[in-house]
DNA sequence: TATGAATGAGCATTCATTCAT
DNA sequence: CATGAATGAATGCTCATTCAT
C-alpha cells in the first residue's frame, strides 16, 4: 500500500510539478497577450491554468517574474524562428532580407506577442537595472551579427542597438498604418544594409 | 496708487486661472520625472503645486490627459531646443550630426524628461489609436526630413521612423552602459548618413 | 447720479433678484425631472440657470432645500390642475372619478416630475421628521376631503393616508406595466369608492 | 478520535466560506437598518462584520447586490412571519384583520427594516427596470390573494398594489404620527374589507 | 504540493460648499 | 448681488500577496 503510494508520489513529483508550471506558462502567455500586463492578475493566470489561486506563488515569487519569464521565453521563441527561416550561406543582403521576413513573419503569426513583450522595458525601468529590456538583448544579438561580419569599423553594439531600435519601432509604425510586410521588409532591408556600410 | 491696483487686480484677474494651472504643470513634470507614469497620483502633483486636489479636475479631465500635456510639452521643448542648436545650412551629414548632438545634449541636461515621456507608448496602445506615441511623431518629423533631402528613393516614413526608433534605443542604451555622447553622436551620425545612402 | 443709482438700484431689488431666482427654479425642476435628485449638481443648476454656481447659495442655503422648493411647487402646481378639472358639484364617485382621472393625466402630460418629487420621502427621513413627505401630505389633503364629506365613520387621517398610497403604487404600477390611464381609474375609482363605505 | 477530527474537518471545510458570507449579511443588515443605503458603506459592513474590506466584494458584486440581497431576506422573513400568524380557516374580514396584525406587529417588532427595505424603489428606478421594488412585489401578492378570493370582479393586479400601497403609507403615517396599532388595523381591516366590494 | 478565503493598502475621481474678488 | 476657482472629505472598488488548511 505504502509503496503504490510511493509510485504515485514519485510519479507525482517527478511529473506534476514541472506539469502545474507548463500550465502557468501557457495560460500567463495566452493572458500577457491578450489583455497585457496589467490587466492580467495572478489569480486570472492560475484559474486559466486550471489551478488554485495559491499555486502560482509556488512556482513565481511574484507577477513581475512570471511576467520576465513569458519574455525571456518569447525572445527565445523568435530566436530560433528566425534561426530556422534566414539564409543560411549568402550575401549580407539577403542574410538581412531574410531575417527582417522571418522577424516581420512572426510577428504577423503571434500577433500580440511582441507588443506584450515589449512591455518589459517599462518594469525593467522601474527596478533591476540589471535585467535588459527585450529589445536591448535583442540589439545585442544584432551587435553580435555586425561584429561577426566584421566589416563595419564603428562600434558594433551602437551599430546593434541602432538597428533593433530602427526594427522595432518601424514595425510598429507599418503595423499601425497597415503598410504590407513585402513593402516594410524592402525598404528596411535597404536602409539596414546601407547602414551596415556595404563597401 | 489706484493705477497700481488696477495693473495688480488685472494681472490677478487675468492670471489667477492659469496660476494653478501652470503649477500643476510643473509639479507633474517633476513626478512624472522623477517616479513615473504610475507611481504618480494626481493627489501627490495637486499637493506638490500647493493645491488642494481637487483643483487638478479643473484643469484636466483626468491623470491620462495630464500626462499626455506633459509629453506634448516635452515634445515641443525638445524640438525647441534642437531647432535651435542644429547647423542651418550646411551639408546632410553635419546637418545630421548637429542635430543628433541637440538631441543628446538635451537628454543629458535634462535627465528623466525623455524617459518618463516615451512611456506614454502604453497609454496610448491601450485606448485611442486616434494619438501617435511621441516616438512615432518623432519618426513622422524625421521622415519629412527625409523626404526634404530628396535623396532617399524609398519610403520615407519608413525611414524616417527607423531612424526615430535607432535614435531612440541607441541612446538608452548608450545611457545605461555610460557611453560618452561624443561617440554615441559620432557613429550614430554616420550610421544614419549611410542608411540614407548618400550616394 | 446717486439719484440714478437708488433708481437702478430700487429696480433691481424690485426684480432682478426674483429673476434670478425664477430661473434657478425652473433649472432646478427641469434638472431634478431629468436626472433626478442624486445626479443633479447645485452647479448644473447653476450653469443651467446661466449663473455662476455661487449664486446658488444666495437663494438656497443648501441643495436639499432647493429640492424640497420644487416639490413642494409641483404639489401647488398638481394641485391646482386637480381643482381645476375636478367635477364640482357631483355624486362621489363622480368627484373621486374626476380627481383620479385629474391626477393621472397630470401625471401623464409632466413625465417625471411625481416620480422626481415622491423622491423627497428619502431627504425626509434622513433628517427633519417635521418635514411631510409629499406623500403624505397628499394623504393628508384626502383625509381632509373625508372628513368634509362626512360619510366615513372610522379614522379619516387613515383613510386619507391609505387611499393616498393605493393611488401612487397603483399609479407607479400601471405606468411601468403600460396599462391603460381610463383602466387605471376605473378600477381604483371603483375601489375608493367601496373604501370609503359608501352606504 | 479520528472521526470526530473527519467531522470537524467536513464541518470546517462545509462552512468556513458560507460564514463570513452571514457575517456580512448580518453586519449589512444592521448597518442598512441603522443608518439607511446611502450612509452605510461596504467598509462598514466588513468592518461591522470582523472582516477586511475586500472580502465584502468575494461575496457581493458591489453594494447595490448587498442590498438588495438584504431587501430579499427581509421580504421573505416577513412572509413567513405573515403566514405563520395568519388566521387560516375564516371570514375575508377575519383573514385580512389577522394579516394586517401580523404584518404590523412585525414591523413593530423589527423597527427600521421595513423603512429600509423599502428605500429599493430608488435602486430600482435608477437601473433595473427588470427587477421590481420590495412594494410592488408586496402588491402582486396582495393581487394573487384577491384572484384567489374570487369575489372582485374589477383588474386584480391594480386592487392588490392599490392595497400594497394603502398599508405601506398609511402604516408609515401612523407610525409617525404615534397611533396605536389597534386603531391602525381596525380601520385598515375595515378599509380594505370595503374596498374589496365584499357584496 | 495545492488551495482559495482573506486581506487592506491603494487608487482615481466626485461634488456640495466656501470665500476672495 | 454675483462669480467661479478652490477645496478635501468621502466613496466604491481592485488586486497582489499571504497563510491556515
Amino acid at each position: 500500500m505504502s509503496g503504490q503510494i510511493l509510485v504515485i508520489e514519485s510519479e507525482r513529483t517527478g511529473r506534476r510539478k514541472p506539469e502545474s508550471l507548463v500550465r502557468l506558462k501557457q495560460a500567463a502567455r495566452k493572458l500577457f497577450i491578450e489583455r497585457g500586463y496589467d490587466a492580467t492578475r495572478p489569480q486570472d493566470i492560475a484559474r486559466e491554468a486550471g489551478l488554485g489561486h495559491g499555486t502560482f506563488y509556488l512556482h513565481y515569487p511574484d507577477k513581475r517574474a512570471c511576467f520576465l519569464a513569458f519574455v525571456e521565453e518569447a525572445r527565445l521563441e523568435l530566436d530560433k524562428h528566425v534561426q530556422m527561416r534566414r539564409a543560411a550561406d549568402a550575401s549580407l543582403e539577403q542574410h538581412i532580407a531574410s531575417t527582417l521576413n522571418a522577424l516581420y513573419e512572426y510577428a504577423d503569426s503571434h500577433p500580440g506577442v511582441m507588443r506584450a513583450a515589449f512591455a518589459d522595458g517599462r518594469l525593467i525601468d522601474a527596478e533591476g537595472m540589471d535585467v535588459q529590456p527585450l529589445l536591448m538583448k535583442w540589439g545585442a544579438e544584432w551587435a553580435q551579427m555586425v561584429r561577426d561580419d566584421g566589416r563595419v569599423r564603428g562600434n558594433a553594439e551602437i551599430a546593434g542597438q541602432a538597428i533593433a531600435g530602427a526594427l522595432h519601432l518601424a514595425g510598429w509604425e507599418s503595423h499601425r498604418s497597415g503598410r504590407s510586410r513585402d513593402e516594410l521588409v524592402k525598404n528596411l532591408t535597404a536602409f539596414v544594409v546601407r547602414a551596415l556600410g556595404a563597401d
